[in-house]
RNA sequence: GGGGGAAUACCAGAGUGGCCAAAUGGGACAGACUGUAAAUCUGUUGGCUUCGCCUUCGGUGGUUCGAAUCCACCUUCCCCCA
């Protein structure tokens, strides 16, 4: 993998680039859809690809491992070719599940045992079995094993996990070059700075991931119902401590405002559920602001969904035809949504790059930030 | 023509003397959702000057301290027999 800047803003602390890799070039700052099971949930491939231009979608270590499982990702020849997406994919590394199935797992220093949500049987996940198992979906960006602290978390709580989550490292590291990709390409690992909400946590976290020397680096552990100011302020710090020629990657951000702040602050990649998920429960995300789109006020507004939107499925249906689509519980509804937000996060992006490389992204950032997260 | 049964809030449907402004579904209305156990979850759904009060359970009248619940008649609907 390789990444160049190619400019960075006068106004902030935002760059475009470019990452390179075997599975195709990534246009940055960029949010790749979540993919959790093998799948963006309601999205054809097709659409992925000439409506919403996703350049990188995500898949799920833990979910892949449990379901379809590791023999057939490595018969399938990979997830790649498992699930017919050519270009970059990027697996989180099951780090997230530490936190959201917090009832159902135990925590030592050798790793997580988890208890499938799926049929109850126990699971231990280690560094190194979790990097085996990215090894074997065959992930262009494999992510490091890490907890993702829950908030609040209390301060010694916050110290112990991201001390585990550092040794975690060196441990997946270690494993990693130890081992050799199954397909073919080359693939690679980004540590994951923890520490919470506390600064001087982050900043040793930030210091310890910075000195792996990473081909990338991420930031885990927010966005997890911390208010949006202390999110910025973590990330603001960590992103002055973490090298500035590797991409940096806030994971699991966020609504459309979160995301301009965040490259705003010198972040590089972006993922999130929320355009997938709430358009699935009939939120759409506009450049004028959100629609709850099963609300009576669009019962008969025949007009676009958006008027010029990124996608073709804009122009394509009404609003009163979604509305009765969500009413009805039509599949129809779920897919639409997901992929106009999809298309409208990635044009998000594509035009903050844009105004990057024109000089004029903080200024431009200020406007729409305002305009995002307003209630149509 | 004869016999039997039923009428409850937007709909369906519990409730058969006080704990009932009335269970539960559905619908409707609104909210939530941030590295996906989510096509999920939560709240509201008679009115008001809302720690309480008023008007509601087909209609009218009655029994009772007290009625959605018991009685009489009326209206409407359903089923069976002819």
């Amino acid at each position: 993998m390789n990444y160049k800047i190619l400019a960075t803003d006068s106004g902030s602390k935002a760059r475009a680039g470019v990452i390179t890799t075997d599975h195709g070039e990534i246009l940055t700052p960029i949010f790749m859809p979540v993919g959790t099971a093998g799948s963006v949930k309601a999205m054809h491939l097709r659409d992925m690809k000439d409506d919403v231009k996703a350049q990188i979608i995500l898949g799920n270590t833990y979910h892949l491992y449990l379901r379809p499982g590791l023999d057939v990702l490595q018969k399938a020849g990979g997830l790649h070719k498992f699930n017919g997406w050519n270009k970059p994919i990027l697996t989180d590394s099951g780090g997230y599940q530490v936190y959201s199935l917090s009832g159902t797992r135990k925590l030592t220093e050798e790793g997580a045992v988890f208890q499938s949500h799926i049929d109850g049987s126990r699971h231990l996940f280690t560094p190194e079995r979790v990097m085996d198992i990215q090894r074997t979906i065959g992930a262009d960006i494999m992510m490091a094993f890490d907890e993702c602290t829950p908030y609040p978390c209390d301060y010694d709580y916050a110290k112990k996990s991201m001390h585990i989550t550092h040794r975690w490292l060196e441990r997946c590291v270690k494993h990693f070059n130890n081992t050799e990709p199954l397909y073919g390409y080359s693939q690679t690992l980004f540590p994951i700075v923890q520490g919470s909400v506390y600064k001087d946590l982050r900043k040793q976290s930030a210091e310890f991931i910075a000195s792996q020397n990473a081909e990338g680096n991420a930031i885990g552990g927010l966005s997890v119902g911390e208010p949006a100011e202390m999110m910025y302020e973590m990330t603001e710090l960590v992103c002055g401590i973490l090298p500035k020629d590797k991409p940096r990657y806030l994971m699991g951000v966020g609504t459309p405002a979160n995301i301009l702040e965040g490259i705003a602050l010198g972040i590089d990649m972006f993922d999130c559920v929320m355009p997938t998920r709430n358009g699935r429960n009939g939120m759409l995300f506009t450049k004028n602001g959100i629609m709850n789109m099963k609300n009576e006020k669009w019962k008969n507004d025949f007009s676009p969904i958006e008027e010029g939107g990124a996608s073709e499925v804009d122009e394509m249906y009404t609003k009163a035809y979604l509305r009765h689509l969500f009413h009805a519980k039509e599949i129809l509804g779920m897919m639409i949504a997901s992929q106009h937000n999809l298309a409208f996060y990635l044009w998000l992006v594509g035009e903050a790059r844009q105004h990057i490389l024109a000089g004029d992204f903080a200024s431009w950032k200020n406007t729409m930030v305002e305009r995002l997260m307003q209630r149509l």
